[in-house]
DNA sequence: TATCTTGTTAATCG
DNA sequence: ACGATTAACAAGAT
């Protein structure tokens, strides 16, 4: 569950079932997730009480009497709440709670599950450094943000120091909606430029939002997210005609990610 | 077998 | 110092 609309999703459903609920045991089969041993990490969390659970970009956060779970599913995998009779063979790190159910994660390659004290989010090497979610960002406070900036577009908006929660598969409708190239340098951008990709960030990440998150990723039992393929505009559609101009859909080298974009529209 | 992939950091070069 | 590029890392699908 990469990206924002999936995280934000996903924390939403983990605070609802998880509040008030009591971390009994945990079970580590990749430490090298973890930022601590499993034995401190552990010690960490065992006992803890789980008070609320949010999120900042890719990372979910779960607030505890005891300090931050805190959890990047990476390139994907399954985030579940379920039973011991249903646990999965494919498991990275496991959560016992009081009420016997358990969180399951299961990252398919790289992912992390981390502990931070109560007082640390913002010494945490990673979490500590995000910018605002992507979601927050308006019109004026993204032309305060890009203004002074040099690169790429595509480079700030996946930096998540900058803003966080986009990745590289909503990027291309973002970049799309805004009718702005990849590769286009942050300080040609006029003043319109930058208020259409303010709107083009909402209404890139709130279809998928509101519908539970992408396909390609399940929510915390298991059920596909409502935002299909045929909703998603010109990524993943290299060759088919671009919808506003009919334009054929190129696949471009960015760096050292791909992107979709209709060579005609966006400049 | 080779290549691709929704993330992030570190190293390197200019 | 900064931007651009590449490799590396815990894998799986095609």
């Amino acid at each position: 569950m990469p990206e924002l609309p999936e995280i934000a999703n996903r924390s939403r459903e983990l605070n609802a079932r998880l509040t008030g609920k009591q971390i009994r045991g945990i079970e580590v089969s990749q430490p090298k997730s973890l930022n601590l041993s499993v034995e401190d990490f552990t010690a960490a969390l065992q006992g803890a009480r789980i008070e609320e659970v949010g999120y900042h970009g890719k990372w979910i956060q779960a607030r505890t009497d005891r300090g931050w779970l805190l959890i990047n599913m990476g390139m994907g995998g399954e985030l579940l709440v379920l039973d011991r009779s249903r646990l999965p063979e494919k498991r990275r790190v496991v959560i016992e709670l009081d009420d016997a159910s358990f969180i399951c994660i299961n990252f398919w390659w790289f992912g992390y599950v981390h502990y931070a004290p109560a007082d640390g989010l913002g010494r945490h090497p990673m979490v500590g450094k995000l910018g605002p979610n992507a979601l927050e960002v308006g019109p004026a406070e993204l032309h305060q943000m890009l203004n002074g900036q040099r690169g790429s577009l595509k480079a700030f908006l996946l930096d998540q120091s900058k803003i966080a929660g986009i990745g590289n598969a909503y990027i291309h409708d973002i970049l799309f909606l805004a009718r702005l190239h990849p590769l286009r340098k942050i300080d040609s951008l006029c003043h319109e430029e930058v208020d259409r990709l303010a709107q083009a960030i909402q209404d890139g990440l709130c279809p998928s939002l509101e519908k539970g998150g992408g396909f390609y990723e399940v929510d915390i039992d298991g059920q596909k997210g409502g935002f299909t393929a045929a909703e998603i505009i010109v990524g993943y559609r290299e060759g088919q005609p671009c919808p506003v101009c009919g334009t054929s859909i190129q696949k471009i080298k960015t760096g050292s990610t791909a992107s979709f974009i209709c060579p005609q529209c966006q400049v």
